[in-house]
RNA sequence: GGUCUGUUGGUGAAGGGGUUAAACACGCGCGCCUCUCAAGCUCGUAUACACGGGUUCAAAUCCCGUACAGACUACCA
């Protein structure tokens, strides 16, 4: 196509693709270092899904010194969010996640190879677009959206391959006159690529997950500058991911119905393939359906959810890391104390069937956790957490720091420490009754041992006769026995299953009366260390507010 | 309709022709321990390799069909 047509279809072009590539030359890395993206579209909030993706590919890079960076792509205009970069960058910090290259807020970014927003890069799609017009291997496509519908049910309606392509294509045979006059007439127009693949050859590609992937060959002309004068994805994908130098390009198994797209442009523009990782992604069990994750149908699964429910993000990550190489787990667990980042990934152990997602699981991670941090990391993620979500809460830590740290060390520092919150957002629930502010003398839940006169004669002896704070640990708990002879419970629980008639109840009666006095609560953790950290003086008021 | 991908127990999964191997983790259940709970420990979770053919002395494992599921089939990504 004539140069003066191709710069009235492109117009405003300073530059030559020679220009750019000079621009964007080979990364100077070691070998094997691998180059990937995180390229998420601003569309809406991150999701789990996404997190999946972006911490693969970092993994990736950080395990051979390579370089994992951000690109926004933001080509569908319609669709864009406001602040939808923010918050992409918002949600990713959340979770300790950092870009070696890429935005770092609305405006400003890193790296040398940007721009990383791609309506930022329209120049140097197009660029390489005009190249393509210029030896003919793109046409202008002036059908509107009724005539490609017409076709489409021609298509249909013959029992044909859908698509614009071969003598379906019409306007690749469009002559420059034409084309002018179109032009001239001010009509509407996009740039397609004039395609010469045979559906019927077979392309085979080498994914690194997959393995050997045999896919007939793209004949279909591909919109490569869309009306609005952006690329589509694949153009965009095959011109980024060239200039960038990627050498992996990780993402979801959607993407392989589009390869033998991918594989053709790259072919056409004479740029080298970079290495195909196709993930299968996150799915979801949906009432008998299995399905992938959706951002339209699960807002659940944002990740600003378990930020809210105070699910830890190693929790995720860690989750995450199980999910997508079959052997993490097992190394995981022997090597408990060693960092993730030890842990050699590999694409030949990456599942290939969809995982379902298994909140459960994530959970049983996290409990496990948040059992080996130490008091003080409890208590400051726990006010963390609180100061965002539970404002009340957040004060009552606050000003009594002492007692909710020695609170959280109940049973904590031993090899097998006690595993009772998986998020924080279930803390309070479970300790609530260590605070004056927030204990209320209401809801006991008495179990065998009910009636108030007894309940009443057990705190007041107890009390009066056998509580002593000083008292370790043994010593309290054989006064609390001496008092089950006393008052005609068992003291052993051996003797006591053996002629459970011959008492009135046994020693775990009787401390679950103390229990719920002090906590309303049946079930809590060790009762000593309770009354350690509550005080004589917490204690007597609480079986005084047991009478009333 | 076409193209591609997948299918191991209640769940996530390991394994990729061969001694009755179906690991491991989560969940659930019995029990033990125990002042309650959590944790920990025993044991268990009945017929788990979608179905039908084929190749082979031998198949969850290789091949072909069928069924089912998912993805793509846009001037969305």
């Amino acid at each position: 196509m004539n140069k003066e047509l191709v710069e009235r279809l492109l117009p405003g072009l300073t530059h030559d693709i020679s220009y750019y590539e000079e621009l964007y030359p080979k990364r100077n890395l070691g070998d094997g270092a691998i180059v990937t993206r995180y390229a998420p579209s601003p569309t809406g909030f991150v999701h789990l899904g996404n997190l999946f993706m972006l911490s693969i590919a970092r993994k990736m890079a950080r395990q051979t010194n390579g370089i994992v960076y951000m690109r926004i792509e933001d080509t569908d205009q319609e669709r864009l969010v406001e602040n939808g970069i923010s918050k992409i960058i918002e949600a990713v910090k959340q979770f300790g996640f950092t870009f070696d290259e890429g935005p770092i807020n609305e405006e400003e970014e890193v790296g040398s190879y940007g721009p990383y927003i791609q309506s930022k890069r329209k120049e140097i799609y197009q660029t390489y677009a005009k190249e393509l017009l210029l030896k003919g291997l793109a046409y202008p496509d002036f059908t509107t959206k009724e005539e490609l519908d017409m076709i489409r049910s021609e298509q249909e309606k013959s029992k044909r391959r859908i698509g614009y392509y071969g003598k379906w294509a019409r306007s690749r045979f469009l002559s420059e006159e034409e084309i002018i006059k179109k032009l001239d007439e001010g009509k509407p127009y996009i740039i397609r690529l004039r395609n010469n693949g045979d559906f019927n050859n077979k392309i085979v590609v080498m994914d690194a997950i997959r393995g050997k992937l045999e896919l007939p060959e793209d004949d279909i002309d591909q919109v490569l500058i869309k009306n609005d004068g952006l690329p589509t994805y694949h153009f965009a994908h095959v011109i980024d991911d060239h200039l960038m130098h990627t050498t992996h390009v990780i993402r979801g198994d959607e993407w392989l119905s589009s390869l033998p797209i991918h594989v053709n442009l790259f072919k056409i523009l004479g740029f080298e393939l970079p290495i195909y990782a196709h993930f299968s992604p996150l799915n979801k069990k949906d009432g008998e359906t299995i399905r992938k994750l959706s951002k339209r149908k699960d807002p659940e699964l944002a990740v600003s959810y378990y930020h809210e429910m105070g699910i830890p993000s190693e929790a995720l990550m860690l989750y995450l890391a199980t999910v997508t190489n079959s052997n993490f787990e097992e190394w995981y667990l022997a090597h408990e104390n060693e960092d993730i980042d030890n842990f050699t990934m590999s694409f030949n152990k990456v599942g290939i069937s969809g995982t379902i997602f298994d909140m459960e699981k994530l959970l049983s991670i996290s409990k496990n956790i948040l059992s080996k941090i130490t008091a003080l990391e409890m208590y400051d993620k726990t006010l963390e957490w609180a100061r965002k979500y539970d404002k009340e809460f957040a004060n009552v830590l606050e000003k009594n720091q002492d007692l909710a740290v020695k609170t959280f060390n109940i049973e904590r520092n031993s090899v097998k420490p006690r595993k009772d919150f998986a998020m924080f957002s279930e803390v309070k629930q479970g300790i609530y009754y260590m605070f004056e502010e927030l204990f209320k003398n209401e809801n006991y839940e008495w179990q065998k041992i009910n009636d108030i006169n007894e309940i009443k004669n057990i705190l007041d002896v107890y009390l009066n006769k056998y509580y002593d704070e000083k008292d370790s640990e043994e010593e309290w708990f054989n006064k609390m026995k001496k008092m089950c002879d006393e008052l005609g419970y068992a003291s052993n629980m051996k003797e006591y299953k053996q002629n459970p008639e011959k008492f009135k109840g046994n020693v775990a009666d009787v401390s679950t009366v103390i229990r719920v006095a002090l906590t309303t609560k049946s079930k809590t953790p060790n009762l000593y260390d309770i009354m350690q950290i509550l005080g004589l003086e917490t204690i007597k008021k609480r079986f005084a507010l047991v009478n009333e």
